[in-house]
RNA sequence: GGUGUCAUAGCUCAGUUGGUAGAGCAAAGGACUGAAAAUCCUUGUGUCCCUGGUUCGAUUCCCGGUGACACCA
């Protein structure tokens, strides 16, 4: 049993590369994008074709709602207990995304943290907007040194990450940490797909414009609905981190007047350069992708 | 045509009371264990528009030129 994982940044061709191989290996795709799970999101994230997912059965496609509270730790959950029922009945399987952290959470597992205490992780952002990182990581130190110093104590994120589980369980994330990595009954085989650095943002940018074409400010126009909390408007959209999404939150930006169009646009292009930066310095450490050229 | 203002990093601009300069953005590199298309970190030499003058020394002051903008004709 072996299961291919296509991965590789943004716009450089993964959706058509996977749908290639698994009709001549005559496997369905697994989805390991962790945009394209959500229904809400279609033009923005990219999701492959009508017409491809007749072709290829995938799984993970727009099956969430954005208001779901969904993230790694489920997903690996979810793909685990999909491709232990799809390796009954096919030898090797695809999946195709790229998401770096939700591939790691299949081909190495996460440690079982539990489920995230949201209105914990509402109050701590609260105080992080009131009282500053200081605040949040005098308390980290004092609760759980150890992960004071592994941690990027300039992120935010990862401060609230590191105190929510700690006041949570009682017991220091640091201790949570334990398994290195967790083995599965499978082969793992990760093709990493590579292009030139010019070529790819030149890929980028016109699907951005194609995006546009496409109807992506009417798909944001109809999320609004989502940017309130309790009825308040909440446009730092901490209650709803998939719209936290490039492409969508520029484009709020240009509904709510702060920005052009065209300067929305330009700053999609960018933040989604920036993105596939990202996803290359995130895959530039792992020895196990065999890399293929486009 | 006249007068005035401006001309500094790829872009927008700051600054040097004369001792060859620095922010934001972009760009490049990096980190990453339930927000991950998220979040965070690091990296700034450029004919300081051109010619000449003053000066020990000019990107800075002065003359002239060129270009942009504004106002007046």
């Amino acid at each position: 049993m072996k299961l291919t994982i296509i991965l590789g940044p943004t716009a450089v061709g993964k959706t058509d590369y996977a749908i290639g191989l698994a009709k001549q290996i005559g496997s369905p795709i697994i989805n390991c994008d962790s945009r394209q799970i959500f229904r809400e999101m279609t033009v923005g994230t990219a999701v492959p074709s009508r017409q491809q997912l007749v072709e290829v059965k995938h799984y993970f496609i727009q099956t969430k709602s954005i208001t779901e509270h969904y993230a790694a730790g489920q997903y690996e959950i979810d793909a685990l207990n999909l491709l232990e029922e799809l390796f009954k009945t096919h030898d090797r399987l695809i999946m195709c995304g790229g998401s770096g952290l939700y591939i790691d959470a299949v081909c190495n597992g996460l440690d079982a943290f539990p489920e995230p205490d949201m209105d914990l992780r509402n109050s701590l952002n609260q105080r992080l907007k009131e009282e500053g990182i200081e605040s949040l990581r005098y308390q980290l130190k004092q609760l759980d040194p150890e992960s004071y110093g592994t941690i990027d104590i300039a992120n935010p994120q990862r401060m609230i990450r590191a105190l929510e589980v700690t006041l949570q369980t009682g017991r220091k994330f640091s201790e949570w940490k334990t398994e290195p990595s967790k083995p599965r009954p499978f082969q793992i085989e990760k093709i990493g797909l590579a292009m030139d650095r010019e070529r790819l943002y030149g890929r980028i940018n016109s699907r951005v414009d194609k995006m546009m074409d496409d109807g992506l400010l009417e798909e944001v126009k109809s999320l609004d609905r989502f940017r309130y909390k309790d009825g308040v408007f909440s446009p730092d959209l901490l209650h709803i981190p998939p719209l936290r999404t490039v492409g969508y939150r520029e484009l709020f930006d240009y509904l709510d007047g702060k920005i052009s169009r065209a300067d929305a646009i330009e700053k999609i292009k960018t933040n989604t350069r920036h993105y596939a930066k990202r996803q290359m310095s995130y895959w530039g450490r792992d020895k196990n992708i065999i890399w293929k050229t486009l």
